[in-house]
Parts: structure tokens; sequence; C-alpha cells
DNA sequence: TGTACATCAGTGAACGCGCGTTCACTGATGTAC
DNA sequence: TGTACATCAGTGAACGCGCGTTCACTGATGTAC
């Protein structure tokens, strides 16, 4: 056992980003109620004044929380397509799919890793996209070879104009569509009436959910 | 100007509507933060402690008024679907609809009538169908002629089976799938990108989802 | 019809809580000369 | 290389707030006899 550390360097040296993760960290564990300016001071082992002298006010705190979370949720969907790209590859003794399967599934691979990200970290989830305050936009959230949630989703709807699925002037408005669609089941399964089903259950609602997103187009 | 009746008579006789009504007005004015025990009794005129005689906590008060929000829906649905029934009846120079027309038909008034009511009553809304404690059951809002939304879904559902627009096959879990995709322009309008689009913007985006929704049965 | 009494539905004061935020301050840092 | 000084990033204490909930209580009501 080593000695508690009592007392650290006076200057935190990167305190806003502590307080961040730490905000983060309780964002993740309880939702939207458990962020509290306070406890994430507390957490990073500083006073709570402290904080004032990098965000105005809580509210700047839970808004770079939602930025760091959109920033999260675009690298998972990010990796999800290229996995799907890999996993779509040719290889020996399978045929090459068409361009048009290749663009759908995409798509769903797409909404796929919205919704297990909404069950991986259901606190996270109910910050960013609760009611209180704007959600973050995906600008903010992106950054170097993240280009955030949003851009993805577009251009993979592009993608399915391009290969004939989408008729173009169906192209319209679309993101909010698709967006739509994939956020309420994951709202009715992790707040409403699909949060006390079973895990086959739930599921099967959204592998149907999916099925009708990508009939729908 | 009368005098001011101070004093009413001791007891208040209906209380526990009354404390529901008042919380529900808040709700509607200010969402989920605004509902408040302590602010409600004061409206009723009485004092805190008097709500513990009727509900065990606030959380209980908050679930009656979920139940009343839902039971309020689902009377603006019916009120939809009526409606829709009511201009769809025979007039002379104009065609029969089909079976299949009139389902569909029904099942957009009930999605349009979902919406209207967030944007009528956002607050409601948002403490209805939050993340705080469970949604309201379709069995605890329905009573007397109101059959709650969900059932009133479910049997717009079985006539789009019946009429054949829907594959039996396809039937199963529909009622999750189509209140998803309703659900989630509801919130994305609400609370999401959509909030500070204009008006006719934001209609020909629902009028999308809609169409959508009907093009996925 | 009258009365004792249990029960119900209120009162008002208080408790304890933890929050966001502000204040006057001080220790540390870096830069001009 | 040293020193004065402005600036930055912390501290700790306090304020004010309003909430949910509990407590001992009292006024009103209705029922058994």
């Amino acid at each position: 056992m080593n000695t508690l550390r009592s007392t650290g360097p006076y200057h935190h040296g990167d305190l806003r980003n502590a307080l961040v993760d730490a905000a983060t960290a309780l964002a993740r564990e309880g939702g939207p109620d458990a962020v509290v300016l306070r406890e994430a001071a507390r957490r990073v082992g500083v006073s709570a004044a402290a904080a004032y002298h990098h965000f105005a006010n809580r509210e700047q705190l839970v808004q770079a929380v939602k930025r760091q979370t959109l920033a999260l949720l675009g690298g998972q969907m990010q990796a999800a397509l290229d996995q799907d790209r890999a996993s779509a590859a040719p290889r020996r003794g399978r045929k090459q799919p068409s361009a048009d399967e290749v663009a759908r599934s995409r798509l769903r691979a797409l909404g796929a890793a919205y919704l297990q990200f909404a069950f991986d970290e259901p606190g996270l989830f109910r910050v960013t996209f609760g009611p209180r305050g704007p959600w973050p936009t995906n600008e903010a959230a992106a950054h170097d070879d993240n280009v955030g949630p949003f851009l993805l989703l577009r251009q993979v709807l592009d993608e399915l104009v391009a290969s004939g699925v989408v008729p173009p002037e169906r192209r319209a408005g679309l993101e909010y569509v698709t967006w739509a669609q994939v956020h309420g089941i994951a709202t009715l399964c992790l707040d409403g009436p699909l949060a006390r089903v079973d895990r086959a259950e739930r599921q099967a609602t959204i592998d149907r959910t999916l099925d009708t997103i990508i009939r729908g187009l």
C-alpha cells in the first residue's frame, strides 16, 4: 500500500479535461441528474469553485460531456462501417455483392452501431439526446479522422442514392427520417415499453426496425 | 373586485384530483423538472404535507400525471380516427376508397395525431415519455370509451393486415416499430436538430416520415 | 334523535439535504527589463 | 541571470435556495348504540 497523495501540485495542468472526464463518468453512471458539478470537482480532487475558471456554469460542463459523447458515438459508427466493409471484401468462394447490397448493408451497420451504443451507454445516451439543453452538433463533435455521426449517415445515404436504392427525389431530409426511426426504437428500448422485455424479443424488434428502415427507403 | 376567499372548507373534498390537475399544469408549463410537489400543493391552496395523504411520494404524483396525459393522448388519437372515418365516408361525386386505402389513411391519422399532441403539449409529452420512471401503461390510461393509444394502434395495424397491406408474417412487433418511428421524429422535432428549423421544413419532414412508415409496412 | 368515539384529511413548523454559484483570497507561473 | 509584477488557476468558506419528507397536532366527518 502506497502513501496517499493528499495534495498534488497546486496547478492541475489539465483541469478542464479532467472535469469533463469526471462529468462524463457521472453521466455514464447515472444519466442526466447525476451530472453534478460539485461531484465532478470532488472526483478530480479540486474545489468546486475551481471549475468556474473553465466553465461559465454547470450547463457548459454538460454540453462538453455531450460533445465528447457524440464524438465517441461517431467513432463507433465509423468502426462499424469499417468492419462492414472488411466483411464484405471479396474472398474466394463468395460472390461479389452488388453495389446496392453494399450500401444497404452499410446503412444497417450504422443503425446497429447507434443502437449498440445506446444499450452500452444508456447514461451517456440519455444525457446527450435528452430534453435539457441543445443536442450537440456534428461539427462540434467531429475532429481529426472522426467526421461525426451525422456526416456518416449523410454519406451512406448518398451511397444509397448513387447505387440506385433511393430515388433522388426522396433523398431530401432522409437523414432525419432514418435517424428518427433508429432513435425512436432506442428510446422505446431504454425507457419505454421495451425496457422490460427479454433480450431476444428486444433484438427481434430491433431487427424488424432495421428491416423496415431498409424497406422504407 | 370580490373579497378574497382566504380560507376554504377544511376538507377539500377532491384533493387528489386537484393535485393531479395542478401537477399536470406544471408539467404542461415546464416539463419534468417543473413538476414540484410543493408547488402543486401551493396552487391548490393546501399544505405540502396534505399531499401525503393521497400519494406516497412525489413519484406517485408524477405517475398520475403520466396516466392522465396518456388518456388525453388516447382521446385525441381516437378523435383523429373518427374524423378520418367521417372524411372518408361515401359522398356523391367521389369514388369509394378501397379497404387498403382506408386502413393506410387511418394509420396516418393516428401518427399525425400523436405528433400533433407532441407539438401542442411538449411539456406533458416530455414528462410522459421521458427517461424518469416507467412510461404509463395503456391499461392504466384507458377507461370508459377511451381505449388508450396503444390499443388504437394495435387495432389499426390489424386492419392493415385484414386489408392485405401488411403480410401477416410481418405483423409481430409492428406496434413498436411504427411507434418508434413516429416517436423518434417527435423527439427530433421537440428536442433535437429539427427543433430550430422553420415550421414548413419541419412539416415536410413529418410528412416524409409518415410516407416512409406507410411505405415500410 | 343525541352522543361517544374512531377515523379521516387537513395544518404548520421543522429537518436535512445538496446543489450552483460567488467572494475575497493566495500560491504558482511566466515575462519584460 | 535576477527581479518586479501582472496574470493565471487554484482555495475555503459562505450564501441562498427550494426541495421532499416527517412530525405531532387538530378540525371535520360519519357511524354504532
